[in-house]
DNA sequence: TAGTATATGTCATGTTAGCTAACATGTCAA
DNA sequence: TTGACATGTTAGCTAACATGACATATACTA
């Protein structure tokens, strides 16, 4: 589509992107130096950004006000890249030490608890 | 599913949970201060965690390795729950003025840098 | 009922992330 | 060729994050 190659399309010095984030210089290298931004160069190795290192840039600004950190920051853009990245939940514990951590539970709960739990009432341990 | 109930179920005292997951009490409470968990409670108010809390947990505890603070690993887990807030890059640069800047920049390099263009080469700008 | 474990709250602390300042050097449009 | 603008680098500041440590009170266990 044509808007799109618009937008990444490295169009905008240092001088305008500054203007237009109201970020540092020396606050845009930081996060370059991190990763979070890749602009383009010149032959002259000056930094030519698109339209959409802007977002990403003005991402970051409002990220890290919200008190995330560049880590984070990081993390967060990978996942956008690959929701497959979801990391789902890495279970640590497999069903057999469940089953078994959960019977221990159980006896120790009878022996200890006898009365509630004949009463079936495990409300207690909801809110 | 029957595993998933049995998952989160509230079994674990703090004491257990300290063991499966090496943190410290004060670490965990923490965590639940800034609601990155939420335990269940006995009448006497005390912590109960599910094998789910244990998942959570050492998550935490890996993200934090890596470098990612608090406020990030909440970002994350957000972004976990609900996929939608996956906040698609806001476009804060509407169309109407991405055309005007496009123009003006396209312009202006016409004016400066007649020859490169004319060339057609824009490889310059990419790396 | 005694004794251990947990709760909550407050104060204190080290580390370091994010940033600013400053420099010498290099780029680039007119 | 000149002056404004960018560059990479170094050094140092500051605020806050994540924990530790302690005190007191309440909850469980035997």
């Amino acid at each position: 589509m044509e808007k799109e190659w618009r937008r990444s399309m490295p169009l905008l010095s240092m001088n305008i992107v500054m203007q237009l984030t109201g970020l540092t210089a020396r606050q845009i290298r930081y996060y370059e130096e991190h990763e979070l931004v890749q602009p383009a160069r010149t032959e002259g190795k000056q930094r030519m950004f698109s339209l959409d290192d802007i977002d990403t840039l003005l991402e970051i600004k409002d990220m890290l006000a919200t008190g995330v950190n560049i880590a984070g920051i990081k993390q967060i853009f990978e996942m956008k890249n690959n929701p497959a990245l979801k990391n789902d939940t890495k279970q640590v514990i497999t069903d057999a030490q469940l089953r078994a951590i959960v019977k221990e539970e159980m006896q120790i709960a009878q022996r200890h608890q006898r009365a509630s739990l004949r009463q079936g009432d495990l409300s207690r341990f909801f809110r």
